[in-house]
Formats: structure tokens, sequence, C-alpha cells
DNA sequence: CGTTCTTTTGATGATGCTCAACTGGGGTGG
DNA sequence: CCACCCCAGTTGAGCATCATCAAAAGAACG
């Protein structure tokens, strides 16, 4: 049997497939649909587009693009960031399964930045004015909406505050535990994951070097903190790495 | 005539002028009801609670509160800020009349910072509930709200630049150019004015210490790009200024 | 297997923090 | 009214943290 065969018989099949179900969805806990009830869901459902592809440092939206879609990521991971007056770039945040992107878009109707992908991902394309629109029949969704939005400002204020009062070593191990609470979120472990972030843009976001990032790292390694191979991370003392976090503990 | 007199003949008025008027407010522009026609602001209105005052180094609400009002701020202003882990306070904004106070605590139905008054303040309490049930009849209503969080949003992704990226000098003129643009909006004049905040909560705020901020007021008014006096304001460059807000220019 | 990009490691230096002393404005009480 | 205090802010000196620069080592890719 050649390759193209099976994919010209399940033509139909396909298509259908290309049409986000969102209560299929390993992420819809954690998404848009929370709480809903079945019927409910079906009614969003029609109104989300497509499933879309990014391929790996795919541009999924840029800056000054009109802003039309929210995108619910249903696999994979993106980092959106900003450019500053002077032309460098910004990383405003990590996203990963089951995040929204493009609710900074909703105030002026153009994003207000660029959404690249960090390794093939697939997002679901919802048209935010029909969002709106539904909003009115269903309230628990609207709801829900709220507190993703809030959720966001409320993970940028942590942001701040990591940014704002945290040296280099807590920044670290702020970030490396929140990658680990997400990822336990999502019923992965907690302990082990890869990074889908360079060293670089981790530096970046955490308003560090690349150099820092490296420096820390091997630190931590030395201390056991961490078994690091790449960007394989294992983290062996979860609570001492939480208490240098909270800033309860430094590692010397 | 007694000074009791007339109050107490105008009790009733009284009473109305507690409810708090949308239509009257100066701020409806910038606030909640922009864009709505006068019956909707009426049942807008309706929902509004009572008006508040908070008194200089008043609470309007604190870190784990429970969550019913969102407040709009009428007169004055405020500081929200987070405890770090170990303790200290992190600002995480200035907020002026016409600005929602309050949207990081829908997520969690608890507030996740407090909010305090920087000087003698008014607040409308906007049930939050009660504005939920309003927006599936008030389209409008609804979108400018999303509108309002999703700008949120935006300031925070803007602060985070700032705390990434920016040098000290470039954010404290980023940080003077920001109110600069407010105060304008507001049709106050942007080149003068009163920092409502001291200069530790300012330097709290810009990830800087009290001393920095002091220095570069100081370096800012012998390159006579600003009058100072106490805690107020002249700005005489504009444009230089936000050449160095920019990092286009710096100021040596 | 060489080329290229990412990461690591080391040496040096600047930015902004810490600590300390001093100034000035505003309020209080003698 | 003046002396005093207290707090916010200013200024200076030394230092720590992290950035910068440089070079080498290790992964990834064709």
């Amino acid at each position: 049997m050649s390759t193209i065969q099976p994919l010209t018989a399940n033509k139909a099949f396909n298509v259908n497939a290309l049409r986000a179900s969102c209560s299929a969805c390993s992420m819809h806990q954690l998404c848009l649909p929370m709480g809903l009830g079945e019927s409910e869901i079906n009614r969003l459902d029609e109104i989300i587009g497509r499933r879309r592809k990014i391929p790996k440092d795919g541009l999924l939206y840029r800056i000054d693009d009109t802003f039309t879609n929210l995108y619910a990521i249903r696999l994979g991971h993106f980092k959106t960031f900003q450019l500053t007056p002077n032309g460098e770039q910004q990383i405003t945040g990590f996203q990963m399964a089951g995040e929204l992107l493009g609710m900074d878009a909703i105030s002026t109707d153009r994003h207000h930045c660029d959404a690249v992908a960090l390794e093939d991902s697939e997002v679901c394309e919802i048209p935010f004015a029909r969002l709106e629109e539904l909003f009115g029949s269903i309230p628990t969704l609207l709801h829900h909406f709220h507190r993703m939005m809030s959720q966001e400002i409320t993970r940028e204020q942590n942001v701040m505050l990591l940014l704002g009062n945290m040296r280099a070593e807590q920044r670290f191990a702020a970030f490396l535990v929140n990658l680990s609470a997400r990822y336990a979120a999502r019923g992965y472990s907690s302990t082990n994951f890869q990074l889908r972030m360079s060293r670089e843009e981790i530096g970046n976001y955490l308003g560090l070097t690349i150099e820092s990032i490296s420096r820390l790292l091997s630190r931590f390694k030395k201390q056991s903190l961490l078994r690091v191979s790449n960007r394989e991370i294992e983290i062996l003392e979860p609570a001492h790495l939480k208490a240098i976090a909270a800033g309860t503990e430094s590692c010397d």
C-alpha cells in the first residue's frame, strides 16, 4: 500500500478531525469548557473554527496583527514576546497545553506580542466575536472565561514580583517550581520534564543572561538539587528548591 | 443658618448622593460605562452599590479577603501590592481615577493583593455577580469590560518588559512618561503633576532602591529634564524623557 | 565529519545595592 | 515663637551581584 492511498480514502475523516472537539480534548478540564454540561460543550464546539498545526518556530500571530481569534493550546508549547522600544525581545510568558493565547489583544483589537511555537504544536482557533455572543447564553462559560483572564493577570503579577524582588538564584528556582506545578496539573511528572525553551529564552524571561542561567544550573547540579542533561530536568529535592524559590533558604 | 439644618433638610438628597451615578461621573468615558447609551448607564447605576470613601493609607481590601466587588476609582489614587514569600511587599501597580481595582481576584474568589489609598479617595463598589448578570443583556458593557481586563494584562506586560529589560534610568523615565500620559488622558497637565507615592514606593515598584530613585531624580534635575520640589514634578523636556524611556538616548 | 549553533566556564568590570551620615520640611510641645 | 524631633529624602563610599567579553567544549545537522 502506498502512503497516498489511505490519506485519500480517509479524506472525510481527516476533515472531521480538523474540527476541534472539546469533549474529546484531554485539556478540557483546564481550558474554556471547564464546568460546562454536554450540550453547552457542543455549542462551544460549533463556534470553534479549525484546529491549526504550528510547526516548531512557527508564528501563531505577530505584533499588530488584527485580533480575531483567541487560541487554546491543544498540544505543545509557545512563547510570547514583546519588542522593547529599542528592538530587542522580552519574553512575557511560556504557555502550555490547556492555556489560552491572545487575551492581551482584546483591548485594542491588535496583538501586543508575537506568539511562537517552541515545538510542533496544535491550537484551536476561537473566534472571539462569536465567543462573546455565546457568553450571553452560557453564563458558566462567561464566568470561567473571566477566571482565565484573571488568572493571567495573577500570573503576570507573580512575574512582576519575581523580576522586581528576587535575586537570580531565587528567580530561577521559582521558574522551575512553576513549571513543575504546571506539569503536575496536567498529569505529568512534577520532577522529570524537558525544558522546551533554550537557556537564552529562560534568561530573557527571567531578566538574566544566558551565562547566569548556565551557572545556576551548574550550581544546582553541584548541590544535587537537580540532575540535568541538556534540556532534560530531574528535580531531586523539590522541597529544597521550593524553599529557595520562597527565599527561605539559599543554595551556597 | 446652622450647619446642621441643611444637612438634615437634605437628608434624602444626601442619601441619593451616596449612590454613585455613572452619568454624572467625570470618569465615565474611561471607566465601565464607556460607550453605553443612557438607559444602559442607568441599569449599570442600579447595581452599583455605594460610593465608599477611603482615607489616605486606608485599606480597600486585603490579600485573601473574599472577592465580591470590583472597585472603580472615582477620585484619588491607590497602590496594590503583594507580599513576597518571605514577607516583604512588592507593589504591582498604582491606580488612578477611572481605573478598576480587583480584577485579579476573579480567578480564585479571593483577593491576591492589598489595595491601599495613597490619598483620600473614593471608589464605587461594583458587585461582580450582578455585573456578570448585566453582561447577558448589555453586550457593549461586556465587551468593554473585556477590554479593561485585557488592558490590565497589557499594562502588566509592559511592566515585565520594564523590569526584565531596562536599566534604572530607563525604568524611571518610563515610569514618569507613563504617569504623564495617564494624567493627560484625564485632562490634567502632562508636564506638571504631583507624585502621590513616596520615593520608596516608586523604587519598590520599579525594582530599585529608594537611593537609586533619589539619585536619578537628582541626575534628571541636573540635566534640566525635570524640575522637582518634593513630590511636585515638572517635566521640562518631555521628548528627551521619552527618548530615554525608549532607550534611544541616555542621560549622562 | 565538518559546520554551526548552543551551552559551559573563566576573567573582568559596571550597575545598582548596602550601609552610613547628613539635610530639610512639617508637626509638636514647651 | 522657637527648639526639638521625626520622617522622608539626599548624598557619599565601598561592595556584591550579575553583565560583558572571550574562549572552549559539546550537541545537532546536513
